[in-house]
DNA sequence: AAATGAACATAAATTGATTATTGTTCATTA
DNA sequence: TAATGAACAATAATCAATTTATGTTCATTT
């Protein structure tokens, strides 16, 4: 009853934390449908009204699950592309690191179990909104670098970005096979440097 | 049983348009999975076994009704791309026509009754197959009139043209709104022409 | 204070018997 | 000769009865 809505939610409360761990471990397991809240409760070794304490209703807690997820991908992305000294460089990470997530752990395995939600998921701008702020200090710091055009709103920029992304992610494959990392980055140099225009 | 597998539905059969007509009539009305292959038999006055001849299963049936849809989209499109000067105009009015064929029709129905239907349909890369042919001629067209780099691949053009169009058709929205023909026409201006690289 | 677990009404899933649909065949019809 | 419709076994959808899960409350425990 007496619950915020957790905009970013409180990973340090080591209660949540075991709720999202459990409930993880369960839909990983049988997927969402089959799994319940007591199944959780039985898993976390805790009580169902606990979960019911800090998460509003089943829905709430397989968001969050999927929100920890997502910015955990996002946090260990970041990481990774300190390393990588061009935007184009961090779009190809982060297109390889998408697809290696997706591939593995609870998407893998909720996209055998149940892929329709999956599929839902996909299409769900909620899903995109979470990954939107990432962007645009990348895309400052390319823009002061000159890397790309500094006259251009950060907004279009990251709008592009973000659908090359997801595209390159949801689909490896489109027209053309963009597999390996040289690959990708041949494809993005050309396409966030150039678009289909001219070279200088 | 002694049935070719239709690479392109053959149309001119009248029996094959009455069957298809019946069927996305049937779809529309009450989504795929209330549609009974007697039901589509009743709404198109035929027989039953006469759609197990032209259609092996209800699955082909309703590829078949889907193909047909994309297919009329595609000749639609390619018809009012015509009129269009360039390569951007044409995108920019590919996107246009594409939501709108979303927004109303059997895909809207179908969004209503079972969206989880057509959200796998959106994942499906048959679905994006069937529109790849689409581009390359466009794209060499462009090349010729000086529009877009001539050096560049076609496949790897049409590769970015196809993710733009398929994004800005999904998600309308993602980190700006790109809902009028201007913004939109801007927008891909921007980058097809040069990506997120400078002004020359 | 925070977590628990039992109790509760409501909503959803499950079960098993029943009915409808599918996919196939083939003799009949137009 | 192409379309028909009846017959058929095998699947799949449906329905009502039953079981399970959900979401809430609250007195008790830690």
């Amino acid at each position: 009853m007496s619950n915020e809505q957790f905009n970013a939610l409180p990973y340090s409360d080591p209660m949540v934390s075991r709720i999202l761990d459990a409930g993880e471990q369960c839909i990983h397991r049988f997927g969402i449908r089959r799994t319940s809240m007591s199944e959780v409760a039985r898993v976390g070794k805790l009580s169902r009204g606990s979960i019911y304490k800090y998460f509003n209703d089943k829905d709430a807690l397989v968001q969050g699950i999927i929100q920890r997820r997502q910015e955990s991908f996002l946090n260990r992305t970041e990481g990774r592309l300190e390393k990588e000294p061009t935007l184009v460089d961090k779009l190809t990470q982060s297109v390889l690191s998408g697809r290696n997530d997706m591939q593995e752990g609870i998407f893998a395995a909720l996209a055998e179990i149940e892929p329709e939600t999956v599929a839902m998921m996909f299409l769900d701008r909620r899903f995109y909104e979470r990954s939107l702020s990432f962007w645009p200090a990348h895309v400052r710091m390319a823009q002061e670098a000159g890397e790309i055009s500094a006259e251009l709103d950060v907004g279009i920029a990251t709008d592009l970005i973000m659908r090359l992304v997801v595209s390159l992610v949801m689909f490896p494959r489109m027209e053309v096979r963009l597999k390996t990392r040289r690959a990708l980055g041949d494809y993005l140099q050309q396409m966030i440097t150039q678009g289909l225009g001219a070279a200088p």
